[in-house]
DNA sequence: CCGCTACTATGACCGCGGTCATAGTCGAGG
DNA sequence: CCTCGACTATGACCGCGGTCATAGTAGCGG
């Protein structure tokens, strides 16, 4: 994968979240991951004595801090910074994989909270972690762009909610359809806060 | 479960989606579908010759049927029907459920999404069929209620995917508070969508 | 050169679960 | 009473996949 010259650990870690954002938790096998992962099956045990769980574990934790660390560079990557033009980057990211790669991929610690929210408690606290630094990154982004701060998590919640739900129907209806809509639906009222608060 | 004194076939199809909300697609087991249905096991190939398959894409069609039947009578129960009203109402089935007995379940829709849309082509387009019934059956409230129709669809869209993606939220960190939020924030867009066309 | 620790390598085990095969029951119609 | 179809019942098969056990290698300090 794209990613190499990481350590073996790390690079598995990647692939697990990589292979669970196409086939699930349950679908995803071992073997499977050290071998995408081009690391050797026997160094599972070692770096994971835990098992599959702290693997999946911690490939839901690393797509959490992925997702939090991408919002700066969303936000340095727009003109001007606005809370519809965050937002338009962020549904863009999906709409940009989708069609260009098709629709193989959905987001993993969506996968993780269905399929193990409730048979095992370690991951979905794995997940509630991750859904919770995302939030935070683009709860701090929006209060950065004058968006008054008991708002700027009830926007945040409500950005990622729309984002993970529009992801969901994309790949059911294999069309982009959804993310565009969220995104240009959601835009005018997220940039009304943020002008809540300007001179 | 509730609803007995239906046939066997539809008990099997009924318990194989609420399995399926809870552990999802892959940990929910045939036998364990024909004894939480309380049907025999041999009743399994004989209804469903297409297997675990054919069982699984009618759990999500019905589904789907079942969410968009629940439009009508959400509106029927408000005082007046006004489209944010609709949508706490959806909403509030979730934390209801939530608030009563806990977070085991999630919308089998997404599930089948998440764990089968790139592994089983035909259970994609069951959960594409039975979102889209679903967003048709809001889209057509919402025009009820005074929005244009070409914006009908979009709103649809941008409630499932917002309820979704708050349920998803809500489970993994236990805590309705993502499904409340989305409630409150679009709540005051969906209505002024629908004053747009008012006299 | 030894031995220790970190890592790699593989084969075996074992439970789970979907499917198939083969009967068994049972009510309706002849 | 017989038969035929619809449904029920169960045991067996078989692949998959996580885990364990048991080695083997490699680098390094002594």
């Amino acid at each position: 994968m794209a990613k190499a010259e990481r350590g073996p650990r790390e690079r598995m870690v990647f692939s697990a979240a990589q292979l669970i954002r196409r086939d699930g938790v349950h679908s995803t096998g071992m073997r499977q991951v050290a071998a995408d992962a081009a690391a050797p099956r026997g160094s599972l045990q070692h770096y994971f004595p835990g098992g599959k769980t702290q693997l999946v574990d911690e490939a839901v934790g690393w797509a959490g801090r992925y997702a939090a660390r991408r919002v700066p560079r969303f936000l340095a990557a727009l003109p001007e910074p606005t809370p519809s033009g965050l937002f338009a980057e962020m549904v863009r990211q999906w709409t940009d994989e989708y069609e260009a790669a098709g629709f193989a991929g959905g987001c993993p610690v969506a996968a993780a909270t269905v399929e193990c929210a409730e048979s095992v408690p370690s991951t979905r606290t794995a997940a509630s972690g991750a859904f919770s630094t995302w939030t935070g990154a683009v709860a701090e982004a929006l209060t950065g762009m004058g968006v008054p701060e008991e708002r700027a998590g009830a926007l945040a919640t409500l950005m990622i909610s729309s984002l993970e739900g529009a992801i969901l129907l994309a790949r059911a209806e294999q069309d982009v359809r959804s993310l565009t809509t969220v995104a240009r639906e959601l835009g005018p009222l997220l940039d009304a806060a943020a002008r809540q608060e300007d001179p």
